[in-house]
DNA sequence: CAGTGGTCTAGACCACATC
DNA sequence: ATGTGGTCTAGACCACTGG
């Protein structure tokens, strides 16, 4: 069944990668929920189960799904998956311990675009965005003060009463909630020093040195979705990466 | 040619793959150099070329080999391919330039190692070490302050004038000089505040915030051999870190 | 041209999960 | 027992490299 070379010259196997993406953009399975069976998708495409599971392996390598023996392939999800609940979340407690922090949300507001957020999230200046602080307290102290920015076009209904009352990670109430799920992020790390709001929440004395950790975060074919910066006391912890 | 289930519950290519990184790690193919054709590995261990091919794409998906269509699959090096010259160097210029920085030896000594050397590097407390303090410069102005410790043993006849001597990255000069081959780090980061002799190296006031990188960096087979604190000013620039 | 890795197929069997 | 993904094989052909 090897099809003819077209005009495209990309493999097979990534043009079926190509097309369960968009599927998978287009919501027809939802994370957590399984996709069909590769024999299914090789009668689907008109493809051998092989090349179905060559284009799986792709989407599997880059976290989109998670293939289980027996089971079957499923999409990817923040909201299970304890083995995922870190890859978005480097800051570790330097005494070792695991510990997953408690979000305390500060404020959210409404508000325009500027240019610098624009020019990150791809979009006009001005336009309408959501702006929310927040807190990650490990063990009841703060750690990191993060401002997160999100296009209001894709977060309708967000609102205060909302994120106080999910129970998950904050990736996970953007995919169940508002069906944005991110897949990918870019983080740039500064050392700056605290000022005085900054300092007060974090509960250190202005001028301590603090990660600046910023992130823009993406959703299905490379669309930005979410700009962050996060401030990060190190006394008690640090940030965790593995270069391989 | 399946294999019989024997005693080990390892699949096939996993067991193939075992034994390509053995032979590696006794140098049987050097950096730089070609590995033997799938063909004439599987000739060798008596398994179809599909299984070869499994196994090398393990490898070449932990950066072990490179494989290029047409020419043969490589011993991963850190001599060559500029595509992998900023694999262990994380700091980049806030204005976007891509810039190789230049190494500035301030010091060389012998020493024991400590206690939490011996830990991160699996040695005996007070088993001989050798400590490097350098300066990364980029374009001239001083941004990184590197104290590395690597096991004596294995890096016998390092010199201030070897290290001077050679052009070209820190980890290619051990590969080629020593024999040892970084192919994985863990990094831990935090901020702290410069002191008087960090601060007058990197050409800033004490008490300005720092990035301090902590990494431990592995050989084949999982072995740490280097371990190494960088201070980093991010006036100019800053860690990127990519989360996928 | 020959040799290499890259893709695709078809089919067999294994390991695991579920009913 | 059935269905899933995981492994392994054998063979064909493609794309790229270099003599």
């Amino acid at each position: 069944m090897n099809s003819a070379p077209g005009p495209s010259f990309q493999p097979l196997y990534l043009q079926i990668k190509d097309l369960l993406t968009q599927s998978l953009d287009a919501g027809e399975w939802k994370p957590g929920e399984s996709i069909p069976s590769e024999i299914v998708l090789a009668a689907r495409y008109k493809v051998s189960q092989g090349t179905v599971r060559n284009a799986i392996a792709v989407l599997a390598a880059e976290n989109i799904v998670v293939r289980r023996q027996g089971k079957g392939t499923f999409v990817a999800t923040h909201t299970e998956e304890q083995s995922s609940l870190f890859r978005f979340l480097r800051i570790r407690r330097a005494d070792g311990v695991d510990e997953y922090p408690h979000s305390r949300l500060l404020d959210l507001r409404r508000g325009k675009a500027t240019a610098e957020v624009a020019r990150m999230l791809l979009l006009r200046p001005g336009e309408a965005v959501i702006v929310l602080r927040r807190v990650l307290e490990y063990s009841g102290e703060p750690v990191v003060l993060d401002e997160i920015t999100l296009p209001a076009a894709l977060f309708r209904g967000l609102t205060r009463a909302r994120y106080d009352a999910y129970r998950g990670s904050t990736y996970s109430f953007f995919e169940t909630q508002f069906g944005v799920r991110m897949v990918r992020a870019d983080e740039r790390i500064k050392a700056i020093a605290a000022d005085a709001t900054s300092g007060e929440i974090l509960d250190v004395p202005a001028g301590t040195p603090l990660l600046a950790v910023e992130r823009v975060a993406y959703t299905y074919g490379d669309r930005p979705v979410e700009w962050r910066r996060g401030l990060c006391t190190t006394r008690k912890h640090y940030y965790l990466n593995q270069l391989g």
